[in-house]
RNA sequence: UGGGCCGUCGACUAAUGGUAGGUCAAGUGCCUUUGGAGCACUUUGUCUAGGUUCGAAUCCUAGCGGCCCAGCCA
């Protein structure tokens, strides 16, 4: 397992110091994590959840998490499910359990302290009146004609509001702030809006909910969070979370926004993936093409892996696109030390070794893990007939390959030396055959002779062969920024048709027969490979969690592009 | 001729007025029973123009460029 990165420094964690060591809050940390289950989490989320959890950690903080719920119409039990599990998969435990819903009772008596104080107001404009009444970025609004109503009249109007006497959308309560602010967030913003709507927790007790901005800092308050990380978007609400903090005369949590994470080929928009799934582009939220959490986890990432790319990646206020590579790097990172290392052909050619006796069987040593001595060794069945990769045979090789072609010597990989000597092909003139010869000497792959060989390749023996499917994944768009593109379009014009390829029929080595769901391996020269949940008795199904770098395709390419 | 935030190698990110460093990517070499892994080395950067200062990536001004904001979403 890859050693936790060590984080890099960054402006949070610097102010975080800075308060411990004036002891504000007597240096106590209290930071929340605080999704809105409306749907599931995702590798930016992993980025939120390291900071939330991590500094505290760093700091003896402690760490809560919130689930914001406020808006019954888009949130789902199934949602806050998946996100516990997510987070716990992270390696991540909480200490307080809340939600935003916990808290409608003060919020609401919160509400009324204010309108008791002027400082809020019942308005009967539409929603359109209200819009067109906040002005524009660059002109000021007007104020609402029932915006000086009496402190008795607002009260009595917002009772009724509560006991659901009125429609959805037909009144709101506001806070009476200035209409004229630069900040539109200032311009007299939404408290509670009427949605006769069921609340996945609070039932039917409710018919006015609370909107973010008048939840979300009082709920940080009630909770002490000293520290309230949150995205960049949410900088311009930083004015009025802390008004109502102070106005309410409040534990006074601080906002400190961040930039969020982005990668290249992928995209984190909640309502796009949903739409992905909706459509049926992908198979779920946890198909393995997702940039989800579960996606991730079932495409056999590590949340080890995970964690040291969120940490490795930083933190700042500048709006980067990280490079998918650089993911990739600290999945294979993780990986190279735990997966076990196993033979699977996934495009078979068969070989014949015609000195090798008919129906002999020889169970030869491997290293199951070259970086983990205490993973052991296991026996490989060989015999006469092989499967190779077709990629590991050419009969007319081009310069700087080094795999079996006729008349040269390779190495099978705990094997023996093998020349090719000649091929069969079929009508279409494709090779289906490579017979050849073998060293008895070489047995385990050793030359006595101090013979050298330039490549090893990796074989299943096709009387012991199991058959598997195996699903390789490409990026789920071709394009590094999915949002890029032209007129009439969107971002699923750039869906990557080949996303996914399916092989039926991959042979792998019988010791794989039984491996579990959710195991991940090596499969030698080609890749990391975790076990699908789709798997059955009988047929195993892999998905590809990355490749291998692969230096031949490197020069294989550059070869083709220069010639 | 609204407000806010932000511009450092190809990507991400450090340097808190005093040596522009790290990771990924790319390249070169070594090694290798995975063309894997590993090891060593290398290339490329402070948006522009002024100013302050002994000294500026850092502070100031202007310009240029990017992102966010006009939900009864979060």
């Amino acid at each position: 397992m890859a050693e936790p990165s060590p984080a890099p420094p960054n402006f949070i964690r610097d102010i975080i110091a800075e308060d411990v060591k004036s002891s504000q809050h007597g240096g106590r940390v209290q930071t929340r994590f605080p999704p809105e289950p409306n749907g599931y989490l995702h590798i930016g989320h992993a980025k939120a959840i390291c900071l939330d959890f991590g500094l505290a950690d760093e700091f003896g903080g402690h760490t809560n998490l919130r689930f914001d719920d406020t808006n019954p119409e888009k949130e789902d039990v199934e949602y806050v499910e998946s996100i516990k599990a997510d987070v716990q998969w992270l390696g991540f435990q909480w200490d307080g359990l809340f939600y935003a819903s916990d808290y409608f009772d003060q919020l609401y008596e919160w509400a009324i302290k204010l309108i008791k104080e002027g400082k809020a107001y019942v308005d009967d404009l539409s929603a359109e009146e209200i819009r067109q009444h906040r002005g524009t970025l660059t002109q000021p609004g007007k104020e609402s004609p029932y915006r000086n109503r009496s402190v008795e009249e607002n009260l009595n109007l917002f009772e009724r509001m509560r006991t659901g006497e009125f429609p959805d959308g037909s009144r709101v309560l506001r806070a009476k702030i200035d209409m004229a602010s630069p900040n539109l967030n200032m311009r007299d913003p939404v408290m509670y809006r009427i949605l006769h709507a069921e609340h996945h927790r609070t039932g039917n007790k409710w018919c006015i909910y609370p909107m973010y901005d008048f939840a979300h800092g009082q709920s940080d308050s009630l909770e002490k969070i000293t520290h309230s990380m949150c995205t960049l978007e949410f900088a311009d609400h930083q004015p009025l979370y802390n008004w109502f903090i102070e106005q309410l005369g409040i534990f006074p949590s601080r906002q400190i926004e961040f930039d969020r994470l982005s990668l290249t080929y992928t995209m984190m928009s909640k309502r796009k993936l949903r739409l992905l799934v909706e459509e049926g582009r992908v198979k779920g939220w946890d198909d393995p093409r997702m940039p989800t959490l579960s996606g991730m986890r079932r495409r056999g990432y590590t949340p080890e892996a995970i964690r040291n790319f969120v940490t490795a990646a930083g933190v700042s206020r500048t709006n980067g696109i990280v490079e998918l590579a650089m993911l990739e790097h600290f999945v294979r990172e993780d990986l190279n030390k735990r997966a076990l290392r196993v033979m699977a052909v996934l495009k078979p050619l068969k070989v014949i070794i015609d000195n090798y006796p008919e129906n002999k069987v020889e169970e030869m040593d491997a290293v199951n893990n070259p970086e983990d001595a205490s993973a052991g060794t296991r026996k490989v069945p060989f015999s006469r007939v092989l499967y190779i990769e077709q990629d590991d045979f050419r009969e007319d090789p081009p310069k700087g390959y080094f795999r079996l072609s006729p008349g040269r010597e390779v190495r099978l990989r705990y094997g023996y030396f093998i020349t090719a000597k000649s091929v069969v092909k079929n009508d279409r003139g494709e090779v289906v055959e490579v017979h050849c010869t073998y060293d008895p000497a070489t047995r385990g792959g050793n030359a006595p002779d101090g013979r050298k060989v330039k490549s090893t390749i990796h074989w299943v023996s096709v009387a012991h062969a199991v058959d598997a499917e195996v699903r390789i994944y490409e990026t789920l768009f071709s394009k590094e920024n999915p949002d890029e593109v032209g007129p009439g379009q969107d971002f699923t014009a750039n869906l990557n048709p080949n996303s996914l390829e399916v092989i039926a029929n991959a042979k792998i080595e019988p010791s794989l027969a039984k491996a579990a769901v959710g195991s991940r391996y090596q499969f030698e020269r080609l890749g990391y490979f975790c076990v699908d949940p789709d798997s059955k008795p009988g047929k195993a199904v892999f998905s590809r969690t990355v490749a291998l770098k692969d230096t031949w395709a490197k020069v294989e390419k550059k070869q083709g592009g220069s010639s």
